[in-house]
DNA sequence: TAGTGGTCTAGACCACGGG
DNA sequence: CCGTGGTCTAGACCACTAG
């Protein structure tokens, strides 16, 4: 692990057990060098960490501070970490398992029209489907995969098993009507509405490994982001 | 303007005038410096910069790649700088302007009650409807507003005339119907598909300055998203 | 194994905030 | 004015990629 890592999760703690909330100041960056017996600059990167986390804000010549925290029940937009982790008793029903070359625009998401392994989902939250996945995966990348797997959480099983690094991914959104096969699934009325995502995601070196169409129940999810202009 | 700013906008200008698509490399960062005379950690700022604006990625042990370009016609949901420079002759229509105390669940997310500038805008692109706003600005803060500021951009009146600067924001959505109300303002049908964002908008200093709430015209509005796990 | 990006340090100086 | 974060440099060494 990383020694900004390291200190990013050091920070944090000091922010857990102190009960610090928005405003609330953090020691300066000198005293957390000499705490923490690091550079200036390893500070620095663990507070770019926690600032692109949404958990502190940097303000020139007075100090860190802590954020505002989030509101429970809403879902990331934008970490790659797929949402397994927050969800409350999540599953996952495996609707369709096979391997198939991707559709557009899937295929033109992927820059390519490779055969992948096609995985259709709908996933739950205490019981309540709130969203309904297509997803491909290119054989040549993603070389096996299977239902039992796909039960789970497809990421970990890439991160941890596959030992792979996720770095980055693209999203187009839009909120459209629901089409009568989905509103089954999802256990709304045609019509009703969505929301709608096309994600890519690009592996460590770039080679994008995974294109889905995502279909959201408006009534069981609920999306949040927290952005920050910030360099180190 | 910053030096890292600098060389970030000439490495931009270097992937347009070569004509640099998905996964065209880069130079490496020793000739970078070389070229552009700086250190190599004004390289990496820069770079990062251009990380975080989906412009490109690094891999470790091989170089700097571009990412893929964003589609047109997609309107950023992150990016803390308003949208009125991507629009495609944008319009705004003040329908309400008024001093008065937000209403929960605004205040909770300005984490007071104090009286403010209350607009309630409709905007358009090409003429169609796509936004329904009705934003909050604390006068204690923002000391002075007019209608005729609020017909253009208020994001820029904030920056360019109060040199206030924007740092962060926190945002919470969801999908639902439209009120008949709001269907009337964006030429819709009442129970029409419709996104509502809650959106909180932070100075430099951490102080709130805009909570908002904005319901979008599914029709007229797309979104993107390009994000990216990296520091420096 | 050579080349490239990644981490980390020490230190100089700058720019801003607030008393 | 002082203290704080911000920028920038030079340089050592590490970790990974690719031929």
């Amino acid at each position: 692990m990383k020694k900004y890592e390291l200190v990013a999760d050091k920070i944090k703690a000091y922010i857990t057990k102190n009960k610090l909330h928005h405003g609330d100041k953090l020691p300066t960056i000198t005293e957390l060098m000499k705490e923490y017996q690091v550079g200036k600059s390893t500070i620095l990167q663990a507070i770019t960490l926690l600032t692109q986390r949404g958990i502190v804000y940097k303000v020139q010549g007075s100090g860190v501070f802590v954020r505002p925290t989030g509101r429970d029940g809403y879902m990331s937009l934008t970490d790659n970490a797929g949402f397994a982790h927050v969800l409350k008793d999540p599953t996952t029903e495996v609707i369709e398992f096979a391997e198939k070359r991707p559709p557009k625009p899937l295929s033109e998401y992927l820059h390519s029209d490779e055969v992948c392994y096609f995985i259709k989902r709908l996933r739950r939250q205490e019981g309540k489907p709130f969203v309904l996945e297509e997803s491909y995966y290119p054989k040549r990348i993603i070389p096996f995969m299977s239902k039992e797997i796909a039960e789970g959480s497809i990421f970990d099983y890439i991160k941890d098993g596959l030992k792979k690094e996720i770095r980055f991914s693209d999203k187009y959104m839009r909120v459209r009507k629901l089409r009568a096969d989905e509103a089954r699934y999802l256990e709304l009325e045609e019509g009703d509405p969505c929301l709608e995502v096309y994600d890519t995601f690009y592996l460590a070196n770039g080679t994008p490994f995974d294109s889905s169409k995502l279909v959201y129940n408006y009534q069981n999810s609920k999306f949040y982001d927290q952005s920050s202009d910030d360099i180190i």
